[in-house]
DNA sequence: CCAATAGTGTCTGTGAGACAGTATAAG
DNA sequence: CTTATACTGTCTCACAGACACTATTGG
């Protein structure tokens, strides 16, 4: 059939002759968490933590899940979706936010074919409200790096905690990415023990050539703190002279000072755009 | 209702619960064009370019695209929908292929929503047949970057040629993006403006620590032509001491040489893994 | 005083930027 | 011989890595 205007075509035009299916977002909401050292010399370890959800119904029941929803086709859009689902799980809409990567593996959920574009959110636990939702748990993330081609994630929220291997596995040449390949584990739902991987490779990367790390950071911080996310981040230590040089000009000094530490107090930072 | 068993609770799923959509694939197929000179001394000139379809169909008749096609989402995952989309149209099955980003704007499409993921491939012109299908073309890329929130994209592919204006506008500091705004243009379809320059600015990012640009390069070349599909890319001059240096643990010298250039004979060089 | 972190000075080696110089083919 | 590119040598400057040193607090 031959229509003469696109007018008249859409008006005939019927969206139901390709298959259709559901989309939904997960977010990977990172922060980083502070615990208290014995020695009242020593400075709070720095982690890294992530927001996870447990699941109270099937399928994955009783499992950790990174937070999510459902795509509303008719109304949003994804990083709407994604904001969506940060303002409920946080009460806070304005977060850092950048699309990660869209998994569809076709088996991924049980349920049906599911696409999920993955979104990474940055916040300073500072502004989050004590009162989280209730089923949801922030899980510090410690990373072994075995070798080039295994990598061990244990996530722990202070009263559980488990951990998962995931084998970095070279697809053939056509393609740019590794295929993750999470070895069976009994607490992470889906595909996310992947999604988490990769957002944390894309935070190691990102965090050399942009500013992003201060969406994660109070508006006054030491450059101790910033080093230790620093470090915790490229999973390395770092020469103290080489890290102000690096950071020298992203951030400015401030008249505040921090005491009380049992060693020579620090100068207060903030962030210089 | 309850469900004892994941299995149970399967079976009475109902997967329309949740509004659903279609998706696509947009595939930038990128290579390298080279343009003879009038001076016969002169190497030939090189430039980046793009496989646009022209559509014979509504909606944006008889304008411009990037290939592309519907995902089966029973049994397709995107990745396999993109090679799939390439084969037709290169009859090749062996291509670089990375996702690039998914573009969702509700109004993206006039027809419905659709939700679509686009990938870079990046292939070697030599490895193509002549005969590619009918209405798809290459078209040449000129890229003028007026300012910091401004760039001009000129396509041409030798019969036709088009310019668009894209505005690089600051989102609210939320995200990490570039609101990319196209003018309005009479050439290219959908949004595929901000998708061809979402995927050049990947390139000219990654070209710098991954060796992705030897997929678009013939098994031998000389060190100048990579220098200028590099200055292409990077859209500025290098110093030839200076890229001898950085490329030099990538490639390895052959016995072959190129002669009959009007000027002293070059090296053939081959990627070196 | 001790222990721990804060913060700075400076040496050294690497590597990019810059420029100049030599080499060699076709016409 | 001219022209254009191929290819190399080397100087300089910026900067990361490394280490040592001083400063300052609570106990």
């Amino acid at each position: 059939m031959e229509y003469k205007t696109e007018e008249e075509f859409l008006k005939n035009y019927d969206p139901n002759q390709f298959d259709r299916l559901s989309m939904t977002t997960d977010i990977l909401l990172i922060s980083v968490s502070s615990k208290k050292q014995d020695n009242y010399r020593k400075t709070s370890k720095k982690m890294m933590s992530i927001l996870l959800a447990k699941r109270d119904d099937y399928p994955y029941r009783n499992m950790w899940c990174l937070p999510g929803g459902f795509l509303n086709p008719k109304s949003e859009t994804l990083e709407e979706c994604a904001k969506r689902v940060l303002k409920k799980e946080t009460n806070l809409s304005n977060i850092y936010l950048e699309q990660l990567y869209t998994f569809d593996d076709i088996n991924r959920d049980p349920r049906m074919r599911v696409v999920s574009t993955s979104y990474i959110a940055l916040v300073d636990k500072n502004r989050l409200d004590q009162k989280i939702s209730e089923n949801v748990s922030w899980f510090d993330i410690i990373l072994y790096v075995e070798d080039e081609n295994s990598v061990h994630i244990t996530l722990d929220n202070g009263k559980i905690n488990f951990s998962i291997e995931i084998k970095k596995r070279l697809k053939e040449k056509t393609t740019d990415r590794y295929q993750f390949v999470a070895e069976k584990n009994d607490h992470l739902a889906f595909d996310h023990s992947i999604v988490i991987l990769s957002g944390i490779e894309r935070l190691k990367n990102k965090i050399n050539y942009t500013d992003i790390v201060f969406n994660m950071m109070p508006e006054y911080f030491t450059l101790g703190d910033l080093q230790q996310v620093y470090e915790v981040i490229l999973n390395k230590k770092l020469l103290d002279p080489a890290f102000r040089r690096i950071i020298a000009n992203k951030v400015e000094k401030t008249e505040k000072v921090q005491t009380g530490e049992g060693h020579r107090p620090s100068a207060l930072f903030r962030y210089k755009k």
